[in-house]
DNA sequence: CCGCGCCGGATTGTCAACAATTTGGTCAAC
DNA sequence: GTTGACCAAATTGTTGACAATCCGGCGCGG
C-alpha cells in the first residue's frame, strides 16, 4: 500500500560488512531474530539455568522451523548462553560462581578502557546525555527507585561505550552483560548500594565530561571494583546461606 | 576391540556445562569441526577478506553437508569473522584499519589483566615453562627465525592465559587473536623488532615468576602498547604506500 | 534385592528436494 | 547511448522425511 514497486522492500542499499545482528529490529533475517529472541528469554530469566532447550518446543513456542532453533543454538553456544552436548540437545549454561567472578573482572579491564576512550573522544552531545543520566540517576535513588536505577545504570554504561566507538570492545561488553544480568540485581539491593553507585558514577561522569581519560579510566575501574567486591561478598553469602 | 559393550564411545562421561567446542580435536561434533576447519581456513588466509562463501562449494570442499556449512557461518558470523547479509550469502569479514586498532587495544586491556592474575598465581610448572619458552624465544632471536619467534610469542601468551585460568578471558583473546593473526607479521618483519619484543616478554616473565601482579600488568601493558603502537605505524604505512 | 541387558519413546542429527531471492545479462524503447 | 523491464542462472532459505542416538523403564537372572 505504501509502496507501488511490488518488489522493493528497503530503500537504503544497506552497508554491507558491518556486524550482522548488531542493527535495527526490522529488517532482520528470520535466523537473527529468532536468536535474539531466545538470547532474550534466557537473560530475563524466563529459561532457567540448565534447562533443557528442547528443539521442537522452541520451534513451536516462537513459531518457526526448527533449523531455524537450531542455528539460534549455535549461535547462543558460541557466546556461551547455551551449552550443546553432542546427540543430548542444548541447555541453558549456568554460570558458576568462579566464572561469574572472571566476567565481572573481564568486564572491568574492558570497561575501564572504554571510559578512557569515551574521555578522550568527548564530545558536547555526548557530555549532555552523561549529564542528563546522571540527574535521572540522583532522582532514582531520592526516590529508591531500584528499577529506575538499574535502568539509568545500564544506559550510562551505554551511552559511554557509545562515545567510545569501539565496536569491538561493544560486542564483547554486550556478552559479558548478558551473563551478568540475573546476578547484579543482588548487588543493586545491597543496603546502601544505590548512594555508593551514584558517587561513584559521578566521578566518572565528571572525568570523561573533563576529558580527562586517565581520572576516567581510573574513576571506572574504582566502580567496577566495588561492583566486582560486593558481587563476590553476594556470592559468598549466598553459598552460605543458600545451603 | 578395546571394549566389549558394543555401545560404548567413551570411556569418561565428559563434564557437561562446558564451553562446546573449546575441548579436544577428537570427540567433536560434526559441527564444530567443520566450524573449526573453516575458522582456520579463514584466519590462515586461505580465504581471503571479502571472499564470497558459497555454501554448495564450502560443502563439496570440506565433504559435509549443506546444513552444516551453514551452521558453521552463523557461529562464525557470531564471533565476527564472516558477515552474512540475508539471501546474498556470506563473506569473510574485512577488517578495517580502524577496527584493527580497536582489536589490538581491547587485546590489550584484557591480556594485562591476564598477566596480573597469572603472576597471583604463579606455580613452579608454570614458572619453569615461561622460562624455557624465553629461552626459546632468545634462541629464535639470535638465530633470526621468524617463524620460530612468532610461534615462540604465541605460545608464551598462551602459557599466560592458561596461568591466569581465566576462562572468559581466554575465549575473548582466541576470538580476538583470530582477527589479528593476519595483520601481526608485519610488525614481526619491522626491523629491530625482535629485539625490543624479546626484552618486553622478558620483563613479563621477571615479574610473573617474581609473583608481582603490578609489574606483571605494567610490563605487559608495555609490551602491548608497542605492539599496538607499531600496528598503527605499519597500517599507515601501507596506507600511503599500498595505494 | 540388585545388577544387567534390552526395548520403546523422545530427541537430535542428516539429508535432499523444493521454494524464494538475488544477480547479471539481453533486448527493446526512448 | 542510455534507461528500464524482463529472463535465466546461481544461490540462499525452508521444509519435511528419515536415520542415529540417548534416556527411561521393564524384565530377567543372579
Amino acid at each position: 500500500m505504501t509502496d507501488a514497486h511490488p518488489r522493493a522492500h528497503a530503500s537504503r542499499p544497506r552497508d554491507p560488512n558491518a556486524p550482522s545482528s548488531g542493527g535495527a529490529l526490522a529488517e532482520m533475517s528470520a535466523d537473527a531474530l529468532v536468536t535474539a529472541q531466545l538470547r532474550e528469554a534466557i537473560t530475563r530469566g524466563q529459561l532457567s539455568p540448565n534447562e533443557r532447550l528442547v528443539e521442537a518446543e522452541l520451534a513451536e513456542r516462537f513459531a518457526v522451523n526448527r533449523a531455524h532453533i537450531r542455528t539460534a543454538l549455535a549461535m547462543l553456544d558460541q557466546d556461551g548462553l547455551v551449552v550443546r552436548l553432542p546427540n543430548r540437545g542444548a541447555r541453558v549454561r549456568v554460570i558458576s560462581d568462579d566464572e561469574a567472578i572472571e566476567i565481572a573482572e573481564t568486564r572491568l579491564a574492558i570497561e575501564a578502557m572504554v571510559a578512557r576512550q569515551a574521555a578522550a573522544k568527548a564530545d558536547a552531545t555526548g557530555r549532555a546525555a552523561l549529564r542528563a543520566l546522571e540527574k535521572d540517576m540522583a532522582r532514582a535513588v531520592e526516590q529508591g527507585d531500584s528499577v529506575l536505577y538499574s535502568q539509568c545504570n545500564a544506559a550510562l554504561h551505554r551511552e559511554l561505550q557509545r562515545m567510545a566507538g569501539n565496536a569491538t570492545a561493544d560486542r564483547i561488553l554486550n556478552t559479558l552483560k548478558s551473563h551478568l544480568v540475573r546476578l547484579q540485581y543482588r548487588v543493586f539491593l545491597l543496603p546502601g548500594r544505590p548512594k555508593t553507585s551514584l558517587a561513584e558514577h559521578r566521578a566518572i561522569v565528571a572525568a570523561v565530561c573533563a576529558g580527562d581519560a586517565d581520572a576516567a579510566e581510573r574513576a571506572m575501574r574504582d566502580h567496577l571494583t566495588s561492583f566486582t567486591r560486593l558481587l563476590k561478598q553476594a556470592i559468598e553469602v549466598a553459598r552460605l546461606g543458600g545451603f
